[in-house]
DNA sequence: ATCGGGACCTGCTTGC
DNA sequence: TGCAAGCAGGTCCCGA
């Protein structure tokens, strides 16, 4: 489910339900997430919530205690209900506020995280990751200089968190695309230009889903429920075979570091 | 220092 | 119809 437009469209959307409002309990039915879940957070008590955060794809709740931590994974989901409403298979952890609403955290495939760093702390997960693509950190001239003298293809590279955060799986190839930069490109032979032209791409597709709330795909809602309306502006996303939209020729398939690409072979070098 | 691959886990789709 | 294989939004960790 989530990339960065979703895990802010999430935030966007819980954000209202949690800041001055009390966590009254944490009800905890399946501990083991991709790390167990910690025990502070199992007991938080009547704490306040001061604030609801972003960063990278963690969302940050901080309290009067310390800093709860939710990544959603491949799969994960989190919504607003009444107290009390019954459990279904995944629902693994419910936070309740003192609003008599609870956020309810649900993952199928439990990739995803619920983790807790102490007041005043930094997280270990957060220590060293690079900036916010829609920061002005983020530049080609920073990807160009990161990039130097690496044979790694510019796909993985973007992807990889270290250089910048929030770019997963479907924008990578859609901005890749949209800069009509080859998947496979090592990343150190790319212009300085070049890189401009994918920094902004790269702003302009997290941007055009941030606005559309997201991209929808199997299962994917809004903290209310209702889907993102991203999908239909997906140019090569699981198009393979398709043809491009801009020159007609077929869409190829490709693998990068164990994740399925597609792309143009005549838009893309 | 970089890198590619394996691992974590469940569910849906595809093909024999 | 049934069953196994293949694939899916993420990212840490390990060995080469």
């Amino acid at each position: 489910m989530p990339e960065l437009p979703e895990v802010e469209t999430t935030k966007e959307g819980i954000a209202p339900y949690l800041v001055g409002k009390k966590i009254t309990q944490v009800v905890v039915r399946q501990p083991q997430l991709r790390w167990p879940i910690p025990a502070e957070v199992q007991e938080l008590k009547n704490v306040e919530v001061f604030s609801v955060l972003r960063r990278a794809k963690f969302i940050l709740i901080n309290t009067a205690a310390g800093q709860v931590l939710l990544h959603l994974g491949m799969t994960g989901a989190l919504r607003i209900l009444p107290q009390g409403v019954p459990p279904e298979k995944h629902d693994h952890v419910d936070i309740w506020l003192s609003s008599g609403k609870m956020l309810r955290y649900t993952d199928p495939r439990r990739f995803g995280a619920v983790l807790w760093a102490a007041l005043g702390e930094q997280h270990a997960m957060l220590a060293h990751l690079g900036p916010e693509p829609l920061s002005e950190a983020f530049t080609g001239s920073y990807l160009h200089s990161k990039a130097a003298s690496r044979r790694q293809a510019v796909k993985t590279f973007i992807m990889d968190n270290k250089i910048v955060v929030g770019v997963g799986n479907i924008y990578a190839q859609e901005a890749l695309f949209k800069a009509g930069i080859h998947p496979s490109r090592a990343a150190g032979r790319i212009s300085k230009a070049r890189y401009d032209k994918l920094r902004q791409a790269i702003v302009e597709v997290l941007q055009a889903a941030l606005k559309a709330g997201g991209t929808t795909l199997k299962d994917f809602t809004k903290a209310d429920g209702q889907p993102g309306y991203f999908q239909q502006e997906l140019a090569v996303y699981g198009k393979g075979g398709q043809p491009c939209t801009v020159c007609g020729a077929e869409l190829k398939k490709a693998t990068h570091g164990q994740r399925s690409t597609v792309y143009c072979g005549q838009c893309q070098r």
